[in-house]
DNA sequence: AATGAATGAGACTTCATTCAT
DNA sequence: TATGAATGAAGTCTCATTCAT
């Protein structure tokens, strides 16, 4: 919807907003936030759409006239806080450029971004989401879905291979990546499940513990 | 079931199973199976009793002969199994005493376990378990299964707390557990996905990692 | 089945009952008995099987042995108790030929039969039947049912008609039978119910009061 | 519902009834009428939920819109129509206060509703209400009905007793009421299913031969 | 013949989606 | 456009009946 930017049709000129249109995105943003809440708390296969629907103080039909089935809910919900998780950790210009402090700022913007949207960390969590996500999310989310997500392994894969080459950590990348995104998912799961607020924190401990797991050994005489 | 052998009540007299008794075993053995494919492959949510019924080749009311809801299969097929592996990782009498080594056998144990099990773990991992549990599963899988998972948890942390006391490993014992816990996971489940062979190596390289990591610190000079 | 005594095909030799037919016998009884209990407690729709056949400590199949079907089963528990009703209150060689001491031996016959088949007598009040029978009783029961009750029907009203013609009541003889019968019933249903003993007592209370009331009125002198 | 008219909490305006209050409550009868016709012809556990919304021209969900249950529907049914008998016996202020004719004046009231509510009648009777009811259809419809019901033969037997101390009738009230219910329910069973249109005269023709039957006797000589 | 597990047609019920207001 | 009742496809579960042992 919101990412065809780039193409525009020369018919539409770039009118500003309307309140027709304002009021509409509001709509939207309610209905995603409540759902988010719902999804987290029952799960999506049991979440009723009229319960949503109930929640958001509006009727089902309204949830209709913005998301064709239900299942569009969750894509656009994954689409939209997937944007936003990408605009929030985006590098900077005047961001650090030596890799250790740039992972852990980017973790640190990824902490403060789940501190606040918790619902959907869970949601992702359950979805399989921050690893390898099962073949029944993939064909709830979608292609276009799946796409994005390998995307963002790429992403990942490749920051770790910039780590390898500053000579901070040693191993195959993909196995690295993997290594420190179950630890860092499953630390930050429980702290958000139990309501801890220092998730930034959490973050650079695992990174601590990471960066040592997988630091080049120093050629001690007759290490190990 | 079969872990009853050793409590005989003095009025039943032991005896041997009968043919019906086999061929019922065999049933419910047959549907188990049937049904950790299938949640496998669509999520226990989309699956049907009827897909199970036709892919073990019997009829819908036989699965109803065997298990009173769709739910009681989940149930049973989690108990099973995690008796299961119970019996398999279980510490046998001349296992090494000294703890890397115990802790390395164990994991090779689950490590065999997944690999002769590969669906069910997918499942687990689906389910949210083998991590912080979502509310979800919880109450799908019922208190039985909540209570003897809270029991692992505990015994997955007093290890690491024995890991501390024999000083190879320092910090929170919770918080080393979770981070070897989710990094475990993500590793082997990626490795179960992709049909590598080699998961007890990958356990290995798993807890190389991590006893490095969270290895006491060389009092090194000025060392961080 | 067991009423085809008339036409017997010559083959047949008239050959006493084996071992064999006699344990068929226990059995069929065994079941009807079991069954005729379980249809007063729970109803003939909420009875299954499988109830029946526990209670009867036997096996399904064994019912299915010796009835076709559920239906079956009712149909003969009908068809026998009627059949035994109708030899327990038939007319004997040595009975009273007035009309009054020969109806209330007949309903002493039939409160004696009552009390000692209170679950049949109960299902039989369930079905509507000892009154105007409901359609779906009727179906349920067959043709050959329907039939049976008309022709008590009839007798009924034939034996109300001796008692107009004796001069003991006046009225419409199908509509004395109706206000008869229903007033035994309810007063029959609730001495069975409440496990009264004096049946028989109640027939003749019921009695006395109906042939007050349809007795011929005295010549007052222009009364009615 | 309907009945709730005088009894305003200040809190609610008496706002009238909206166009959609009527729709949905032109639909809830429309089911319970159609019920009412289903149940009396094919019985209560015969009848099918998607038979009543063919029948009704409506879908099925739409039935389960308004009644959770098919066991609702039959208990609503009940409840309204027995709160409809309740009015429409009701004792009204220029009534007769002699017994006699204020027990007539009752019985046609209750006639005038069973001729025009001749399904429900019939529903009530197979249910084995207007009697005794058999603890099948006291489990179907519900404490609340039972206690209704208890009612109500309270009230029969209180009305039987006013007839006792008024020197009309003779005898053990509850046993009266009993006598009479039979007598009355069968002969109006009969009429409602041959189709009479006199259900009222049946009525007092019962009634005749019961005051005759239950009258005091005259100190008759040596009566009996 | 007795048995009881297997079977599948069919009932009830849910809920995503439509549509008239 | 918001609404919520109507809709019916689809799923779970029951239970009368069959059949191999």
């Amino acid at each position: 919807m919101t990412t065809k930017q780039t193409t525009k049709p020369p018919k539409a000129p770039p009118r500003p907003p309307t309140l027709r249109d304002e009021t509409k995105a509001m709509f939207r943003s309610a209905i995603l936030e409540t759902a988010e809440r719902v999804f987290d708390e029952v799960g999506y296969h049991s979440a009723r759409i009229q319960d949503i629907a109930e929640r958001a103080r509006i009727g089902v039909g309204t949830v209709y006239n913005h998301f064709a089935q239900k299942e569009d809910m969750l894509r656009a919900l994954v689409d939209e806080r997937a944007a936003e998780i990408e605009h929030a950790i985006r590098t900077r210009p005047d961001d650090p450029r030596a890799w250790e402090p740039k992972v852990r700022l980017r973790y640190h913007r990824l902490a403060a971004f789940i501190g606040s949207h918790r619902h959907f960390f869970r949601i992702m969590c359950d979805l399989g989401l921050f690893g390898a996500c099962s073949s029944e999310s993939m064909q709830l989310l979608g292609p276009r879905f799946v796409e994005r997500h390998a995307r963002k392994m790429r992403e990942a894969v490749a920051l770790m291979q910039e780590g390898v080459d500053a000579g901070m950590v040693v191993g195959e990348v993909a196995w690295l990546t993997r290594f420190l995104g179950g630890a860092m998912r499953n630390v930050l799961d429980d702290a958000v499940r139990t309501g801890a607020e220092d998730l930034e924190q959490q973050t650079d401990l695992v990174l601590d513990l990471f960066l040592r797991a997988a630091a080049p050994q120093p050629k001690s005489k007759g290490a190990r």
